[in-house]
DNA sequence: CCGAATATACGACTATTTTCGTATAGTAAT
DNA sequence: ATTACTATACGAAAATAGTCGTATATTCGG
């Protein structure tokens, strides 16, 4: 294994980061237009900001084009993992049951029925261990 | 109803709020000993921080002794729910239940038994509704 | 009373993150 | 070819976080 090396991306990072993960592949303008819906800053803080990230090893790039094209270089589900662990330490007192509880309880979050029945069967599993 | 405005605790602030909300009141050197036993800073630091919280309005304390007796100012859960709300929308996407999955599968945090059961009777709760 | 220990205040230095202006160069339409 | 547009590179300012040294005041043991 060589990306062992775990990261903590910064806020802004992680906002990229969510944009790549779900497209894939995506230009510094279009990861830009993306941003823009829900931020308000320069274009040229956003291709800082991904040069840096490059720098860090957070992205992939091919530079062949004059327009280069982005990738996430980090995997989407450890990151969560590792900054969801940061997290139960950090705020919940290293008890993930409490967080969960809280998460369940989110009201600008409902979980619908479908989501509740799956987390249960989740809950099965574990319990069968 | 007055502590409405949200302020997000910076990652030292968070450890320190921890410690708090734990104890209830306590000293700056209290709570220095009990920092140290995971990090590794200056006495004069954390007092530094905590004056900095003093001033956020992150915690309260009583100056009419010479040693001054901090307290947390902010909601524990109110300030657990607000971070993981921000973290649903940042890392996965407005789901909590991705977040929920990730969580009780982190290996580094196990869930014992009777915590899935309370989560268990949670979800038959919220079914209901 | 005197010195050691302990407290707060406060300024400043360092590091990191975020922001953006400007230089420069490729592209494309007229 | 000239102009307008769009790209990256780069430096550096601005904002935020964390660290600590030093000054000064209080307390306590002897």
């Amino acid at each position: 294994m060589s990306n062992s090396r775990i990261i903590k991306p910064t806020e802004s990072e992680l906002e990229i980061l969510q944009i790549l993960w779900t497209k894939g592949l995506a230009t510094v303008r279009e990861v830009h237009e993306e941003l823009s819906k829900t931020k308000d800053a320069g274009y040229t803080t956003t291709l800082k900001l991904m040069q840096i990230m490059h720098e860090k090893g957070l992205v992939k790039r091919d530079d062949s084009m004059r327009t280069h094209v982005y990738q996430a270089a980090v995997n989407k589900e450890k990151t969560q993992k590792h900054l969801l662990s940061k997290m139960i330490d950090n705020l919940f007192g290293g008890s993930p049951t409490q967080l969960v509880i809280q998460a369940l309880g989110d009201d600008n979050h409902k979980a619908t029925p479908e989501e509740i029945e799956k987390i249960q069967a989740l809950l099965d599993d574990l319990k069968k261990q």
